[in-house]
RNA sequence: GCGUCGGUGGUAGAGUGGUCAAUUACAACAGACUGUAAAUCUGUCGCCUCCGGGCUACGUUGGUUCAAAUCCAACCCGGCGCACCA
């Protein structure tokens, strides 16, 4: 039932790991005593997709099911509601049950990309709301008393906000000891965690420790390129899982090169070995298009597959290094005679029709002809005379069809 | 409650009567270049335009003024400090 192999072992304890807590030996122990033992990881459901840093987590949660032992994805449909200090943006809109319900659903599916929820060792799913929800304040206040406001204060983000005069608000200390109280109502042996959430990991090792229980951590590294540069919403790379074959390919190439290597460690299954090849290749100055390449179609084959990886690197070499057309250009009827710039803007193409006029002057819009040649369209008063296939900017594709 | 500081474009954050559609940075977009949708460089970056200009915007509502993001008043929201309470 339980499996020791050390080799699998080792991987769990080394791959995309940046701390363990107590210690790896700990752990180690732990995995090789024969006990089926419980870990979760906890996310909070506030969009409908999950992201490639959500997957990291979750390919740790895999190899502990491999292992046989029990996993669980945590909801957090109750503390979603608070939101997590962690996060700089102060409020979130509050979900309703049904949304919450809607992104589960979501979830799962992507989830079960990466982790089982059928067979003999399936995941489970909870929702902390089932417990958190139900404390009535003399609970809250036996939570609270487990901990200080100097430990509190510890966190960098508060300390920050210190220095800076911005608010801290009570309910935000709040967030790490619901954290907390999770691990203690599903009495886990361990949790899994990116390593922002160390502060919040760590307050459910103490409340166990309580309870005479030595819970481990296991934060995983996040995607980020040697300079610290965090892959993000914000640097617009982020891929979901729910991305399009075409759309991860995309976004992985534009990744810097700095973060090929730790891709293939944190978001694939390659061996360790061959990912030291390759990382030995960039040093010795071979091209690194190649490999981010082979990234991409690495973690297209995971959440979509093998074939479609392909496509979709012939698809996008297709488009952007030979400057052909997409396989798919959508299409819009339009009568003829008017003017290109309001039926762009009409479609969601273009935001205004200033924009077209810069664009024009730019020399961003460009009709492709049948011999994949492009014409620059440099009057804005463009009417439409012909179908025409253009070409906008340098990701947006669009026929025009002149009916 | 009192005092004090503040609320500006997608974000951060300048501006403190006209030269402000509003410095700058980031994000975004385009062009060049490139192994790349990377980096770098250049340009753009409220809406409309018959390219003259017009319109809408600096928490809200009023006011002063030829002229307000900028001054005044009230209100709303927030930070910090103090007081009250305990």
């Amino acid at each position: 039932m339980i499996d020791t192999n050390p080799e699998k072992i080792n991987e769990f304890l080394t791959r995309g790991v940046e701390l363990i807590l107590p210690s790896r030996d700990f752990v180690e122990s732990q995995l090789n005593s024969n006990k089926q033992m419980t870990v979760y990881l906890g996310i909070d459901p506030t969009g409908p997709t999950l992201h490639i840093g959500h997957a990291i987590a979750m390919k740790k949660l895999a190899q502990l099911q491999n292992l046989g032992h029990k996993i669980i994805l945590l909801m957090g449909d109750f503390t979603a509601k608070i939101g997590d200090p962690t996060d700089k943006l102060a409020t979130r809109k509050t979900l309703t049950t049904e949304e919450i319900m809607d992104n589960l659903k979501n979830y799962k599916q992507q989830a079960s990309k990466i982790i089982l929820f059928d067979g003999d060792n399936a995941a489970e799913i909870k929702f902390n709301s089932e417990w958190l929800g139900k404390m009535n304040f003399s609970d809250v206040l036996e939570l609270a008393s487990k901990t200080t406001v100097q430990r509190m204060l510890e966190r960098d983000m508060f300390q920050k906000r210190m220095g800076e005069g911005k608010p801290i608000y009570v309910h935000e200390f709040m967030y790490p000891l619901m954290q907390g109280q999770d691990s203690v109502a599903m009495d886990v042996d361990g949790e899994i965690g990116g390593n922002d959430q160390l502060f919040n990991m760590m307050m459910g090792r103490e409340l166990l420790k309580d309870s005479g229980k030595e819970k481990f951590v296991v934060t995983v590294k996040l995607l980020a390129d040697p300079t610290g540069k965090k892959m993000g919403k914000s640097e617009g790379n982020m891929i979901t899982l729910d991305d399009s074959a075409d759309s991860m390919f995309g976004k992985i190439m534009s990744w810097s090169d700095g973060m090929i290597i730790s891709g293939f460690e944190l978001c694939t299954n390659i061996p360790r070995e061959q990912i030291l090849n390759i990382e030995l290749a960039i040093q010795n100055n071979e091209n690194p298009i190649q490999f981010k390449k082979q990234l991409a179609r690495e973690i297209i084959t995971i959440y979509h597959s093998a074939d479609q990886a392909v496509d979709a690197q012939n698809n996008w070499e297709k488009t952007f290094s030979e400057g052909g057309l997409p396989d798919v250009v959508p299409e819009i009827n339009e009568e003829q005679g008017k003017l290109l710039s309001e039926v762009l803007v009409e479609n969601g193409y273009l935001e205004s029709k200033g924009e077209f006029r810069r664009l024009t002057d730019e020399g961003g819009i460009k009709i492709i002809n049948d011999d994949l040649s492009e014409e620059k369209i440099t009057d804005f008063q463009y009417k439409l005379s012909e179908t025409v296939v253009l070409k906008i900017g340098k990701k947006k594709f669009v026929k025009v069809i002149v009916i």
